[in-house]
DNA sequence: GCCTTAATTGAGACATCGTCTCAATTATAC
DNA sequence: GTATAATTGAGACGATGTCTCAATTAAGGC
């Protein structure tokens, strides 16, 4: 079952785009998609490490930037913090202003929305990120 | 008529919530209300220097964070670069995700929305964030 | 399998972005 | 005007991210 689930990875793009597949390379892409939450640089790196002992901050960033420029990934911030995202990913958060703290829905409306921005920007979109801002139930001291 | 447009600003809030109205904060505020694009930290802190010279780049940061806190502002992303926007801002993104190139529109789809997750949240939504994320067609090689 | 070669790497200096502390200043209520 | 608590700037600090450069290594041709 989990055979016939098999998707196009992350390595598969990477490659396919003529990027070498190097062990630091696999070491972040295993972190990132085994990931189930929207990781901190950093915490990528600490994770990768355990994989790839010698991994290097910097192959982190260049890796993660490659990926960014590929459509597969975004940078976003959760409560003032930078995190990753896959670019696919079905969901949206809504973010407290306040103290920063982040809640998952799955709605969504932009269907047509983005084929006629695709249009008319000529733009190959890869995907979106809903955001609504405001403060929670504890922030507002309820 | 420029009068009659008048609209409740960021100092009315600030000071309607009990902060004190010094000559710094104005100097950012002013920054703020007259800016026509989403500018970056430094760039108010270098603007609001104009204003008032002494200023210090915590005080810039200071004002920022009371603004966010109350829902007035929030620190977004345009290509990696930390921006800043009015919650209230009815325009949105597309981004490109190699070069960070951005092109705003006007179209919104989130009232009922917004509605729904406030109650099931039990969230105060002052504003929302939609972007498109892909790759504009300098970045395609088009 | 073994070269060749250009892409990729890690270390660590460096740059940028943002926060914190603390003594001095200042807006506001009285 | 005075008292008082909020606010300030300077500059150290911390967090985040970029760059350089010599050493390593993946991938294609043999």
């Amino acid at each position: 079952m989990s055979q016939l689930r098999q998707e196009i990875g992350l390595s598969e793009h990477l490659s396919a785009a003529g990027y070498r597949l190097t062990a630091p390379r696999r070491a972040v892409l295993q972190v990132l998609e085994e990931a189930r939450t929207h990781l901190h640089p950093e915490e990528v790196l600490k994770r990768a490490r355990l994989i790839y002992p010698g991994l290097g901050r910097a192959t982190v960033y260049r890796t993660l930037a490659l990926l960014t420029g590929l459509g597969l990934l975004r940078p976003i911030r959760l409560g003032g913090s930078p995190r990753l995202a896959r670019v696919t990913e079905g969901h949206h958060h809504l973010v407290c202003l306040a103290c920063g703290h982040s809640f998952s829905f799955e709605e969504c409306l932009e269907g047509e929305l983005e084929e006629e921005l695709a249009q008319r920007f000529n733009f190959k979109i890869k995907g979106h990120l809903l955001e609504f801002y405001g403060l929670c139930a504890d922030c507002r001291g309820e």
